[in-house]
DNA sequence: TATTGTTATACTCTATAACTATA
DNA sequence: TATAGTTATAGAGTATAACAATA
């Protein structure tokens, strides 16, 4: 710190990712859900409907890579996946109620792991670094065309 | 953001990374280094010696996954490999000069591109950000018991 | 016997490319 | 023919465990 060189940005990120999955991997095994299962909960949204290809590349995955996770999903009735009536290719998935509690109970779990995380900072260092890190991530994800649409959010 | 829920720490950070992952490869790739290359060399720092065990863990790898990326900077001259004269079963790892260099360069280049990326802020919560950062990570490695040792830093 | 470094192996994750069904 | 979804396959990355040398 004393030296006129900082540590890399992605040297400080990795560790603190590390971190969160090694913190967040056993609260999603409790709830039964798989990294991408609740990557694809939480891509899901609200809105009613979307294409798994979108899905995919909003949440950055690979559209193959998807299926099981949206067969598991469906078979445990916490999304719905069915054929657009307009375009028979186009396959609707929307999140269904039951999916929507399972998400929401798992996330209010994670983000309370999360803070506790935090703990460490200033309530206003704490405010600012996810503020922060929000416009960081609204910009990368700007600048990404494969990226989700700048719709809602 | 107008709704009480925000976004996962990890939804924030991951994406992120990956950018930055992005932006660094082609950096790396120009001076002939690999990721795990470069990490080698950050960690090892000035410092004139250590065990590729300690190496490895405090740069959050496994010992047996450095081994070709040690035999590769050796054949190259950015770093040596001695037996310890006190315990010959344990390897003095030491960064040459011309590894220096190249670190050094190569650092100055990734830097320089994190700092283009930081761009969209201000140069305050800029400042705030990478301070933050850094508490957070330093926090995040005292909690971890298998991370790099509290010495100097 | 315990430990460091090394090698070999198996396993997971990821990406690519062929296949089907609709259009 | 072109596109969405699916399946199958290959490749990279990672971790585990066996091995050799030294203590």
């Amino acid at each position: 710190m004393d030296k006129s060189r900082r540590p890399d940005l992605a040297a400080m990120l990795f560790p603190l990712g590390r971190a969160l999955i090694a913190i967040e991997e056993p609260i999603l095994t409790t709830n039964g859900l798989s990294m991408w299962a609740y990557a694809v909960l939480l891509g899901l949204g609200d809105e009613p409907v979307r294409t798994q290809a979108a899905l995919a590349s909003a949440i950055g995955a690979d559209k193959s890579r998807l299926i099981p996770v949206l067969d598991d999903l469906q078979d445990r009735g916490l999304i719905t996946r069915r054929p657009d009536p307009a375009d028979r290719r186009v396959r609707l998935v929307r999140i269904t109620p039951e999916g929507r509690r399972l998400r929401d109970r798992t996330q209010a779990s994670i983000q309370r792991a999360e803070e506790r995380l935090l703990e460490v900072l200033s309530p206003g260092d704490r405010q600012a670094f996810v503020r922060t890190l929000h416009a960081l991530h609204e910009s990368v994800r700007a600048a990404d065309p494969a990226a989700s649409p700048p719709s809602g959010d």
